[in-house]
DNA sequence: CCCTATGGACCGACCGGTCGGTCCGCAAGT
DNA sequence: ACTTGCGGACCGACCGGTCGGTCCATAGGG
């Protein structure tokens, strides 16, 4: 409601763990750095997140959520299996490159990720997964994709890029997150093509 | 020449280091429980390396220097480059999974090589991340390979499995390392493959 | 006045690393 | 063949410092 001149202190929490997260890793950063970049104290730290870890939960939650909803948007579509596909990458590399910060903490801290609370996590990447790898069992089955390659090779292929792009995506690079999301996008589709 | 009847204790600190760094990371494991799985006591360990640190320099070095030297063989036959590039994804796949807890901890701990000593490891991959873009874009030119995307971005793609691998390669699992090489190389050999 | 938000002193546990010392295989001295 | 001395492997108590987390005082809007 009240548009605070500066964010509210939850806000430049969550702003500078990321921040330190990506940069030195969760167990490499202390509370005392985050708090001290995100000019808050102790006190006011934990009475916003009941622990480190919570903190870390809250980090990567976020982006996993919105990548899945769009998913979910972009299969109830129901386009032919190439320009599903296409579009999963689209949104894909572009929502990864757009939060490049948590998608790399996610992806190094998901070792982490043992308790009940974050198995959620764990389990909505996996549906994401799954539905690529159906996508493509489908599509080579009904003679769209050829069968050059399993499905779920296909899968952890287009996973594995897009998984280290925050390691090698720089925002002020020669390619926009757009153009990466084509090329990836013609590469697999060429691999798939069936032979005219 | 004698075959120890247990390990040298240097051996084992070695040993337990690379299994708890992959299961817990390097700064979520203590120098405490590498030594109490080692079996050695703190004394000992400093004996052997000069800090923590040197330990973990130790463990990814290894691998690194291996799969570079095997780099250069490859390429030095000189064969075409569709039969190079197959080889070299053969030897990275195999080499990866023999020793996928070396490849995890240093793929996850990478961001921590800053120093002097450790920059000739990132300098290393990216002797082979040259390696490779270079002949793809070589291919390319000569007619050998399609233009379907740019050879970074083939790149990329081919390391993001591999570096990825060790998250869900099962050394039990139903595929050999050698067929996942070879399904992997059938997939990017299809995409740069010249419509006939 | 109470309730939410915040500050900062403080806690015990644990961190990486040090240090003085023990143990033992082995080679030289006799 | 027995003794002596030495050096490297190894031990475990201990160090200062830092960790994540607690607690209570206080400020200020309703």
């Amino acid at each position: 409601m009240t548009a605070a001149v500066t964010q509210d202190a939850r806000t430049r929490v969550l702003r500078a763990a990321v921040e330190l997260f990506a940069k030195q890793g969760y167990d490499g950063t202390s509370v005392a750095q985050v708090i001290s970049q995100a000019g808050v104290a102790k006190g006011g730290f934990y009475h916003h997140f009941t622990s480190k870890e919570a903190l870390l939960y809250e980090v990567y939650g976020d982006l996993i959520t919105r990548q899945l909803a769009a998913m979910d948007a972009i299969v109830a579509r129901g386009s032919a299996p190439g320009e599903t596909l296409r579009a999963l990458i689209a949104d894909l590399v572009e929502s990864t490159a757009a939060s490049a910060q948590q998608a790399l903490v996610f992806w190094r801290e998901q070792h982490k990720l043992g308790d009940e609370r974050t198995e959620q996590y764990r389990r909505a990447r996996r549906r994401y997964h799954d539905t690529v790898t159906n996508l493509i069992r489908d599509g080579q089955s009904a003679g769209s994709f050829a069968a050059v390659a399993s499905p779920e090779m296909v899968t952890f292929t287009i996973f594995g890029v897009i998984n280290e792009l925050p390691l090698w995506y720089r925002p002020q690079g020669r390619k926009r997150p757009a153009q990466i999301a084509t090329e990836l996008a013609d590469f697999v589709l060429a691999a798939l093509a069936v032979p005219a």
